[in-house]
DNA sequence: CTGCATCCTACATGATACTG
DNA sequence: CAGTATCATGTAGGATGCAG
């Protein structure tokens, strides 16, 4: 039995699920595993969200510590969006969901190319260690 | 550009996160991947879920060809579920999020016990090679 | 036992405009 | 640039009852 954010689990697996159990946390964090990010870089990248959303589910990742936002006093202002030690561990998970992802579309695939992701985050990227 | 059930995919990571963006579909995997299960045991099992709820996810689980549905001409009747190749495929997967979990209860938990999983797939289960 | 049929509601998300 | 403020809406999911 676990209690994270005051909620209660029985089980760990179900803390993954609550937490990215939306359209939008997964593909934010999957742009941040590239590297830091401003908040117009990450309106760009990810596709087809609204300033509304993003502002939203860069609040809730802050709030559950996956994220991290460093503010700088400049004019225009400044916000650059980073991975904390905790987000950062899940990329071993975003490369278990992109690989399953190519099985999947093997097995139940009508049509593939390899015409690169549009999420910007490279094999190179996902395997990296720092 | 990948083209799976009817929709257009730019990342393999997107078509998983399109299938498990819902509230249930990877508490009924996690199950299932402790061996197949009756209608009624997923029901049982599945803490919370309804039967309207649960019949729904199974039969989408069963055209995104995850899970296999065998049904037996007996009175009274008698349905058993069980993955797919493809779905047991997901194992690694579910294993990536166990430890995860883990691992951000460590580090943003507030209580934790080792009073069991509720979701009854323990780690033998998880590691298992068949 | 294994569902399906209805009805209903909350919440996540979208569209659009505005601001320091 | 990095957000808020409003308003609107679709759909996932819940509650309940019935059926073969």
């Amino acid at each position: 039995m676990y209690l994270v954010n005051g909620k209660e689990y029985n089980c760990s697996v179900a803390i993954v699920q609550d937490i990215f159990n939306d359209k939008w946390k997964l593909g934010i964090i999957w742009h941040l595993l590239a590297g830091e990010k401003r908040y117009k870089e990450l309106f760009e990248e990810v596709k087809e969200i609204t300033q509304k959303t993003l502002t939203v589910k860069l609040r809730e990742l802050e709030e559950k510590q996956l994220i991290a936002r460093e503010v700088f006093p400049e004019i225009p202002p400044k916000v650059v969006y980073s991975l904390t030690p905790i987000g950062e561990r899940l990329r071993p998970l975003l490369k278990e969901m992109y690989d399953w992802g190519i099985d999947y579309v093997q097995a139940c695939g009508e049509f593939s190319t390899e015409e690169g992701c549009a999420l910007t985050c490279k094999d190179e990227n996902l395997g990296k260690n720092e």
